[in-house]
DNA sequence: TGTACATCAGTGAACGCGCGTTCACTGATGTAC
DNA sequence: TGTACATCAGTGAACGCGCGTTCACTGATGTAC
């Protein structure tokens, strides 16, 4: 029952292969990326891929449980009070969102493409999202209660939210922004975010 | 220099053609949609696209063109006060991408997702969104001028409105949201909305 | 007004390209004795 | 420790499917005289 050579070397090249995919989505995106174009750049033969996926959507399947691993072992769900009257409640949740995507933005960006033209992807693309919107509206209840006079309802609000943090972190973390090339600091991408949120709802001028 | 009954029949066809491409988009998706899908929804041969369309790309440029002219047609930028202090400026810009975005939804997400595919399409989405997002950062600095203190960079928030009413009108508009099949009314959107950013940029408290 | 010929929208079967997937083969690791 | 056989990751040429695109054909409109 020892791991032999010939299974490590296997494990080997499947990492390789994941790695030289998300090279290859980052370069020409999930929908425009060939078998081949990934089996290249991990300079393996086109065959090889199968060894290791049954296809491209298993690749992603693999790609997005690695990140959901890696997001549940790093995850801290402790040290953030609970309710959006508290600006630093806020700051905790888009800092951490923001942290996350800068490490997963082309698997997620790669997710979003699936999800487009795959049904299957799409339901994975909302399990992701759903419990996240949730969470959020949670918060807004809570905020509600100590007294803030939210714009909306605490859901839609929740799920503007949501849309609204992936939609600036993909415009901002590659470049694609009004001003192309231009990648905002960390600090500033989460201060207008936490500043402009916390006035939204209600809790203050900046 | 007449024209004649063939040339009529032959627009009528191709706007035929578009009417339905439009429909088989809002069904399947603008990736998703074979040409054989448009004509049969036409209830034409696979070959008769061809008289009218070089292909799939350059019938979305025409459907672009059609929402363009019927945009420029219908614009009236009159009436709106030129800076974002004013409640009621930011309520006009929301309200009439509203309304545009309702009107235009599926060539829109059209656009979108060739825009992934196909970069002279992320070129022509860009100069869609562009000039926008320019327009909105220079009320924005109006109302910087008038005395509100922003939160951010203003080309920067200017482009979280953008990315923001997108998102948000796309899933709201759509039923896709959290809560499946619910179309959030004209009103409660808009109100939402212009709430939301009123008080983000401080304005004031809802 | 009528006849002969030209044009052209529309047809749908056939073609062919791109690319995902397979498969017979190789050689290195693993196993049996 | 050595020999014979089995397994299996990796290879890359070949296969075949899906779908965009073409093309020879039809029949209705248009033109010339």
């Amino acid at each position: 029952m020892t791991v032999g050579m010939r299974q490590q070397q296997a494990a080997q090249t499947g990492a390789e292969l994941k790695a030289a995919a998300i090279r290859v989505f980052a370069r020409l995106g999930y929908l425009n990326a060939k078998i081949t174009d990934i089996t290249a750049e991990a300079g393996r033969a086109a065959g090889s891929f199968y060894k290791h996926f049954a296809n491209k959507e298993a690749l992603l399947e693999s790609l997005l449980a690695d990140m959901l691993r890696q997001a549940d072992a790093s995850v801290s769900d402790e040290g953030h009070s609970d309710d959006f009257s508290d600006r630093a409640a806020i700051r905790f949740h888009i800092a951490t969102f923001w942290h996350f995507y800068r490490r997963n933005r082309v698997v997620m960006q790669a997710l979003r493409q699936a999800a487009i033209v795959d049904p299957v992807f799409e339901q994975r693309s909302r399990e992701l999202t759903d419990p996240d919107v949730h969470h959020i509206a949670g918060h807004l209840v809570r905020a509600r209660d100590a007294g803030l006079r939210l714009p909306g309802d605490p859901l839609v609000l929740a799920s503007l939210f949501s849309a609204m943090l992936s939609a600036f972190a993909d415009v901002w973390q590659s470049g694609t922004g009004p001003e192309l090339g231009r990648d905002l600091g960390d600090d500033e991408a989460i201060e207008t975010l936490t500043s402009f949120v916390y006035a939204g709802i209600g809790g203050s001028t900046p």
